[in-house]
DNA sequence: CAGGTTTATTTTATATATAAACTATTTTGA
DNA sequence: TCAAAATAGTTTATATATAAAATAAACCTG
């Protein structure tokens, strides 16, 4: 049975409603999302003096030693342009990473992460790691592996929407 | 299996950590997450110039005709009570709720939706619903159940911990 | 019942985030 | 070729977010 078949009901009563059941799902992924967000932050806060969004940025330039533009940055991170810069430099004034210059195209350059950066990540990375596992080790490993498909479908279809 | 079994693999070759498990969920929920709110941004803002966080606000109060006090708001929308007040006093300022003092506890107040806040988050809220909906499109009815069943569980683990 | 503590909210300082304007290069195409 | 368009990144103005300090009222408790 899809919706509410010819019926009128209000939304406590009603028995299914495909989108009932994705609102909640949505709140419900947001809820999870912020939970583990505000924790995550706490932690790092404490154990690191450092932020999430910091160590996102480093994150990204670990896995990749060659490199990366700001734009691309920007679209790894999904957030603005001035969202990095804002960020970059900041870790650029603690010597955690380095903009250096493209030789092609002078407009932009390679961002880098440093070895005081790289060394700083991994310390952050490790525990970071263990702390994910310890707050999902309330799921099995079938549901985690359910979960990472069913959402991969969702990953899957949002990036081939046509606004965007 | 569990872990690499005596033998040193990288992250790529390596078959199942769960630790490994767990971090690629996370970031997976993260993506999925990132790529929805930056939609429902675009699309609130444009078809209502408005925001998520205000969305958000009048949602919570829309369900709870009896008024909610900005600390339970905090709590309810899991940001800091200083951001809500920021919210809250430009909403204030446009008419779309209201703040009431208590008269049993004069520190706190009962905020509440106004007519026209109400008019015009509902407006929102179905437009809102259907935009969820289709993005939630790709997905069967028994994996939105699936998700929710698995993400409950992970809800109530988080909400279950000492270090709240 | 007065002093100290807790509670509810706001304020302050600052970081994070966006959108839009701007600067400086590169690319395009007539 | 060279002006127009596109691209890369920053800046600006502003909203959203936090942590920590401040304010003010309510509550203990000796």
């Amino acid at each position: 049975m899809a919706a509410n078949s010819g019926t009128i009901l209000d939304s406590e009563t009603r028995g299914h409603d495909d989108h009932h059941d994705a609102l909640r799902l949505w709140l419900r992924i947001l809820t999870c999302t912020n939970l583990i967000k505000n924790k995550l932050r706490n932690y790092l806060r404490e154990e690191f003096s450092s932020t999430l969004p910091r160590f996102d940025l480093l994150a990204q330039l670990e896995r990749s030693p060659q490199g990366i533009k700001m734009g691309d940055l920007s679209k790894l991170m999904m957030v603005s342009g001035g969202n990095v810069t804002g960020i970059a430099t900041q870790l650029e004034k603690e010597g955690l990473i380095k903009r250096v210059v493209s030789d092609a195209d002078r407009r932009s350059f390679q961002v880098h992460i440093t070895p005081k950066g790289s060394k700083a990540f991994n310390k952050m990375a490790q525990v970071h790691e263990a702390w994910i596992a310890e707050m999902f080790s309330c799921l099995t490993e079938k549901e985690i592996e359910q979960i990472m498909k069913t959402l991969g479908i969702l990953k899957k279809s949002m990036r081939a929407r046509q606004d965007n």
